[in-house]
DNA sequence: GTAAAAATATACCAATCGGTATATTTTTGC
DNA sequence: GCAAAAATATACCGATTGGTATATTTTTAC
């Protein structure tokens, strides 16, 4: 075998308990949460991650990894910049359900827990914030340079405009039980893609 | 006077705390921060509010106020429909800053927090987005009624799409120390109101 | 000003929190 | 298969949690 029995142990713990974070928060997630969902002691979990903010950490990035994926898969599949922007849409569009029932977006989850009481988790979540805005605005400026988005759109303006626009729409579809919500939001995303940013010759 | 000593005490817990509650979040403020911010003891705080719950409600109903309040004055000082929404995300840009020294949109903080685990606070959080946006579509109809908005316009799918960004936007900035980021998403939305909704005539 | 009522403080409760030292079990390498 | 090492369980710790019964203080109404 590859992985050794922590690694194996790890693992399963993370998979486990990084939905509960995600829902719950990571405050309210107690100890109890965690030993109550994996079946194991406190003694495994302390062997395992030392504390409970390693932990946290450890399935915060697992959570977050779910979406990083589904835009690298996109930008993989998807040469043009438009199609990366709108490719990374339809990604959410049909991963609403997986996202949702998972508890929702974990960048905002964290950003929305860490604010303004726990520094640590607040840079993390702006780190990945910068990250995602900066690979947005990188697919629009080779757009840009590739002569299929136009040269006048201010790249960095447009990709915050569209990830907030992503944020709020899991928000409003999540609070108010309504899919249908965020996906004409998307809709509307992609219309501002095709019309603000896209060359039409 | 006209306001007896339970009233006035009351009032004063609730100004104290709420911002409290707002950053924190609702499930990690303990009795402890509103003692020590009160400079009260717990027996006066469970003999105004019987308990944290009750408390809880009544600071996010006090936070919400700030917000509504900042729409119903939006609505009164604008009498085109048109006018309303611009003059809202006026309203947003100039108090943006009051609002991320607040802890954010109390909308936002009580959805995320109580999404999964909370069905009380959900639904709280629920009911005044549900007014936000009838009361955003509703002006959007209106302005049709009057020949000011585009007919064709599908009015509450406009609406989610105007709250989404929004939320999204004070997210982002407050999660990237960026209210220049907040303030363009606002210009785009004001420009997209004026060239999407407007009938240029 | 005084008595009743309301508001606040004090002192407690059981439950739970995150964390740890140590004992026991399981896995690993040979 | 056996000994060393790694992983897990047990039993505890002090601190803090929300909450309450009761005592004390303050306000109110007359």
């Amino acid at each position: 075998m590859t992985f050794s029995k922590s690694e194996r142990t790890k693992k399963r713990i993370i998979e486990t308990v990084a939905p509960i974070f995600n829902k719950k928060g990571y405050q309210s997630t107690a100890l109890s949460d965690i030993t109550t969902a994996t079946g194991l002691t406190k003694g495994a979990i302390y062997g395992n991650f030392g504390n409970k903010e390693n932990l946290a950490e450890a399935c915060f990035i697992h959570n977050v990894k779910f979406l990083q994926k589904g835009l690298q898969i996109t930008w993989a599949a998807n040469p043009s910049s438009i199609g990366k922007l709108i490719g990374l849409l339809n990604f959410y569009h049909q991963n609403y359900e997986t996202v949702a029932n998972n508890g929702g977006c974990p960048l905002m989850n964290v950003a929305v827990e860490a604010d303004d009481f726990y520094p640590f988790f607040k840079e993390k979540a702006k780190t990945i914030l910068l990250n995602w805005q900066s690979e947005i605005t990188s697919v629009i400026k080779e757009g840009q340079n590739s002569g299929e988005i136009k040269p006048e759109v201010d790249a960095a303006n447009f990709a915050n405009f569209y990830i907030a626009t992503i944020e709020g729409g899991i928000l409003i579809a999540k609070t108010a039980n309504d899919p249908a919500s965020f996906f004409n939001i998307i809709e509307n995303l992609k219309s501002l893609v095709n019309h603000q940013l896209k060359i039409t010759t």
